[in-house]
DNA sequence: TATGAATGAGAGTTCATTCAT
DNA sequence: CATGAATGAACTCTCATTCAT
């Protein structure tokens, strides 16, 4: 871009053009380079911040803080806290896509590919919780950890509630307690991510419908758990959901 | 008001007392009553403010104004913010409850039994996603639909990468296009869902472990799409899995 | 309002209700006052800002100060800092008005009232200037007076140097130096009043046009100079301007 | 680039001398040439954001931005925002001495030459509402249009109602309600006009005083809608006022 | 000359909470 | 029980200006 301002002063030589023209590059690139490391930097507070913090303890003040900036350089780095947010969250994306890139099976079959890339975009959020945040926006809103756990025990003991006659269903199916325990752990687990998945927009990007896609699962598992029970007759509109 | 009462202290009668003690317990139900409706009604303020603003968009000052209290009023209904959330949340279980109370299959069986109830919950989270935002504190912290469309575009497309892995070994298992998007989908959630769960407490009140929930996941999703193809030796730590 | 919590406890005698009615309004009215009292105490201090540092340079946190609040508390009194533009601009032009209607000619005759009404309200913003800015949100925007009178002075003299050729002009009709310069001066006032009441939209309240109200005032400057010279024929649109 | 000159140092014949130093002005009157046009540049740059933003919403930053320039190198062209100011201020005025200078009447006749000189400077500044802006810093401080309509119209209401017995009192004297609003109207203007001059310290320039010439103004309105009625004798430290 | 980084002050506004009355 | 007032800390973001390079 200012190679036209170098133009304009015609008394160099092609020599020396050459090398003020490279001198300057170097210098671009040193500085590219320097400005993209605090970049980093701030980036890295942005981190710590938001991983001791959560999405909602996170301001632009604490952020400065921990990079040595005042709260007025950020903006040098990033237009808004959402460009942060944003920049935070893309980059926790090519972690992922790296880890999911690694996995590989032990022997190169689908079923173990399947297995091996599923383990691996779990294990990344299992290990990094707040990531998941950051891709749900998850915001811990109230208390650091939810709600005083004085309060909680009695809320969840009476979610559990609502989710028991599932539970006692299953075991009138045949299953144990312990095993129905989980089934049904897993059939909430099921409901409240697809639930999570259309609640924040995200099950578009697949263009499914949470309903339906719960009511298979439901279908499937009494399917599994006792054969031959459920209805013969598909519903019409979603044939061959599991069909090959 | 007090008056009467210091008017009573000095002579009493058996009679007296009893009547004064009756008439007191009468004024103080009463005033409870009052109280619980005042309370009610500010729980309902609440509600209505959490409804259309969500976890985040909630201020005390605003609870207050719906309920034509002014915000100091309302700390001699509940201790703090925290204190409503909980109050709120408490009332939204109720519901849920209520609702897989009512819900009742066409005939008893026990697999009809386990479809209507598990229909019951997750119909009634489908239906007030507000309070599944209670249930799990979501709050949508930054952009009102999480980041500009601008920024999220690309960065969904990031994590729809890192999940086709799994879409491409499920079509090399013989699954159609189709087939493949929804069981992924459905993959996706499940683990998700876990995550939540484990993530926000929850999993610890069904003392299970979002790890090995996950695998059992994926295990009977390869052997549903190729049967015979798993390891026939269950992992020993979780042999009865499925068990019945 | 709150009456009808009075009503819901019927215990109280009609006397007692009376008295705690007629108490209640007392506190309310006190309050009342109070609240007047400590708005009017914001609106002081604001307006000791205003008059000091001009509409440009006063801030909430410096009106806080002056009013030994914390800048939240004027929110208590004020929605927003436009709000107490309004109330001070509001009080301002009570206070113009007053003077005006309080200014009465030496015999009722319409032109002595004229002269004594037009001095009034002149007399008022001469003596107030602040309150001319106020009514024109006229923000001192760089220097506190303007430019530098070093950078200044030679702009004065590029200005007069525009409006100089109307000077001459005058003096070649008769004028004497001292008269020219009055009358230029008076000219330019002219004008640029038009201008501002124009630039701020003032003129429409008048329902007016400054480019033809400048017209006539310059021909019948020039009329009241040499007269006879004027063409005779008035334009049509505007037959009777100074016509009785 | 300062390397020739030290190798120049050492030896030095007078024509080695005369050439080296021809060179230097050269470069020297080039760089001006090109420092000027990049501070024109920056000028116009600043022009642009005044015209668009308003004298309030120009920043250093803005200008830079739309003269590729970063902040810190407006400040290699101009000391302070205050000097872009004054530079565009004093261009401001040479434009308007040139519209001034190219009006010349149809015929040389001293009121034809008044007329058009007073109507080109007039007109400049109302087709150029931005440099009346830059001529008195006039900033629109806090909405965009003054305050909101909202809160505007009933202010603007009672500014009127301050203005009205004037109105009235020219009615009582024989003006048609028309010819009395435009005749308060330019009344208002004129008076408005020298608070200005005087606020801004203008009227300095003119070393004439705002009262004096409102005051002459009135006494010139009076006589000219009731001719005779004025006291015939003029105050004494104004004799010649409108004399010849 | 020009950059890029950074400062430090400050802007208006909102918030949950406290407390005397 | 409820009010109205007030706190104090926090919020995101903008600004003119400086300075080493």
């Amino acid at each position: 871009m200012d190679v036209h301002l170098h133009e304009l002063t015609p008394v160099l030589s092609e020599a020396d053009a050459q090398a003020a023209q490279q001198q300057l590059q170097q210098r671009q690139q040193r500085q590219l380079a320097m400005s993209d490391t605090r970049r980093a930097l701030v980036l890295d507070a942005a981190r710590s911040v938001f991983a001791e913090k959560g999405v909602g303890g996170a301001s632009i003040r604490e952020i400065a803080r921990r990079a040595s900036y005042t709260p007025g350089a950020i903006y040098s780095y990033f237009d808004s806290k959402e460009a942060i947010y944003a920049a935070l969250l893309a980059e926790s994306l090519e972690r992922l896509n790296q880890e999911v890139a690694a996995a590989r099976p032990p022997k190169v079959q689908p079923h173990l590919t399947l297995s091996a890339k599923a383990q691996a975009w779990f294990g990344f959020y299992a290990r990094n919780p707040r990531d998941l945040d950051l891709g749900f926006y998850l915001v811990q809103g109230l208390a650091p950890r939810g709600l005083t756990s004085e309060l909680n025990q009695p809320l969840n003991a009476r979610l559990h509630d609502a989710l028991r006659p599932c539970e006692q269903a299953m075991q009138a199916m045949g299953l144990s307690p312990e095993a129905a325990l989980r089934e049904n752990t897993a059939l909430f687990a099921h409901g409240v991510g697809l639930l999570l998945l259309q609640h924040t927009g995200r099950i578009r990007m697949f263009g499914q419908s949470a309903e339906l896609l719960f009511q298979a699962y439901v279908d499937q598992l009494v399917d599994r758990l006792s054969p031959g029970e459920r209805a013969p007759v598909p519903a019409p509109d979603q044939p061959d959901l599991f069909g090959r």
